[in-house]
DNA sequence: ATGTAC
């Protein structure tokens, strides 16, 4: 184990694991390691870490991985946070790079997602025909046939079977919990993408000769075009954490349970309140699988408008990074955690779908806008972190600091608008997203080679933007 | 992140 990536800290509640470069850790700051303190003062915690694009959350770090025996777990929806299921889909395309050379296709095709996916703020989605108590019961298998398209030969369609879970089984009684209101705003959220750091880019591959094989079983060559969207479940994960979040701080204060900060709220997952938020967190991975697949939908149908009706998109993979969920470590059940961190699990683990017994299952990684993402696999070493890797570059300043230092014309010329490369943006008004420029991020380079340097995963591919779909 | 909310 190499010094320099990895270091364990001993702090006043309890030890920490860090895996980061030397100086990515000391540009963590001295509130990062504050949270971790206060997360360790949760009673039975078995282990916490953070992953190299950690940074200051609400309550907890984004890029913490906090794990408990399942029999004597807490479950804190603190941690989750309130983008519950937000995590990353990719889908491939039998293009290759140069198909979409000219500026002014690329320009064509982000026209033509637009239309079919709302971006603004207040956006309403238009799925008359989709139950949404379906979609969070069942997730993927409460859509009507027509949006899985595969569907017909259920055992091979990819979009079931390249996700991380098509459904999480729950006790549906959690659901009345949630107000009306909310079920019908939700309803009209269904396919719509989202603010912040949420978008659909259109990247092409370059693979990492090294894992040649591995890039080869999941289907990827070099110069392909490929969809990456990242997005999670809207305004229903929100609702979850709110509702369930003051039940848990009701049990909380009826066990004397506490830690130095009063936004850190969890409940013994074998309590009412615990139960219950696991319960309706579970509805939201649903839904953030589901909105994804949507999302997917509609960017299929954009495709076929551009490039002709025989146009397919296979599922590559879809994975959350903020969750919650019991996983089997040696022969021990655990509770473990994911905020800000992505599982990458390595060849031959027993916990990889079935596609992706021999190869591990990809782990999809964003990079900031303009920047490249990474597309994964797990090493047998990861066990070490319960097989947590970074999510994605990790901010480094908030939205107010990047609009105050970013001018508009340094965001336009990191996407190099105007030139014959330029990554094609939907937003004529590049200040509606400035907040999003990459100088608001770490270098995900450099997370990637702390991750691969720390022995957590290794690149199967890089893939370099091309379009980008973003809200607001 | 969020049909933000002091």
């Amino acid at each position: 184990m190499d010094t320099n990536y990895y270091r364990r800290i001993d702090l006043p509640a309890g030890e920490l694991h860090v895996f980061a470069h030397h100086d990515l850790y000391h540009a963590m700051g001295a509130k990062v390691l504050e949270m971790a303190n206060n997360n360790l003062q949760i009673p039975n915690i078995r282990y916490m870490s953070y992953t190299p694009d950690a940074h200051v959350g609400v309550g907890t770090c984004i890029g913490t991985t906090a794990v408990w025996r399942a029999e004597e777990g807490f479950v804190s929806p603190s941690i989750v946070g309130s983008d519950i299921g937000c995590g990353m889909r990719v889908h491939l395309t039998s293009l290759q790079e140069r198909d979409l050379q000219d500026v002014k296709l690329r320009r064509k095709l982000v026209k033509a997602i637009e239309r079919r996916i709302p971006v603004e703020n207040h956006a309403r989605g238009h799925f008359s025909d989709i139950r949404l108590e379906h979609v969070l019961l069942k997730g993927l298998h409460g859509l009507p046939g027509k949006y899985v398209p595969d569907a017909y030969t259920p055992r091979k369609a990819t979009s079931m079977t390249h996700v991380e879970s098509s459904r999480f089984a729950f006790d549906e009684d959690a659901l009345n919990r949630i107000p009306e209101p909310v079920w019908h705003r939700s309803h009209r959220q269904l396919g719509t993408l989202g603010g912040g750091n949420h978008f659909i880019e259109i990247q092409a591959v370059s693979l990492n000769e090294a894992n040649r094989s591995i890039a080869e079983r999941w289907g990827l060559k070099d110069g392909q075009v490929v969809v990456m969207i990242h997005s999670g479940s809207r305004a229903w994960g929100g609702a979850v954490n709110q509702f369930s979040g003051s039940e848990v701080a009701k049990t909380m204060s009826r066990l004397g349970l506490g830690t130095a900060d009063p936004r850190l709220v969890f409940a013994p997952l074998d309590s009412e309140a615990g139960r219950m938020y696991a319960n309706l967190m579970y509805s939201a991975l649903n839904f953030a699988v589901v909105n994804r697949h949507l999302l997917a939908y509609a960017v299929r149908d954009a495709f076929r408008e551009t490039f002709g009706s025989k146009t397919e998109l296979t599922t590559l993979y879809d994975l959350m990074h903020n969750y919650a969920c019991e996983e089997t470590h040696g022969s021990d059940s655990y509770l473990v955690h994911r905020k800000g961190t992505t599982r990458a699990l390595p060849p031959g683990h027993p916990g990889n779908p079935e596609p992706y017994k021999e190869t591990g299952h990809p782990a999809l990684i964003p990079g900031s806008m303009g920047t490249a993402s990474y597309l994964m696999a797990g090493v047998p070493e990861g066990a070490r972190n319960y097989y947590s890797i970074c999510h994605g570059a990790g901010r480094v300043r908030s939205r107010n600091a990047t609009k105050q230092l970013v001018t508009v014309n340094e965001f336009a010329s990191s996407l190099r608008i105007g030139q014959d490369d330029e990554i094609v943006v939907n937003h004529r008004a590049l200040e509606a997203i400035i907040d999003e420029s990459p100088q608001a991020y770490k270098d995900v380079d450099q997370i990637i080679d702390s991750v691969v340097q720390a022995r957590l995963a290794d690149v199967v591919a890089k893939c370099r933007p091309l379009a980008a779909v973003k809200g607001v």
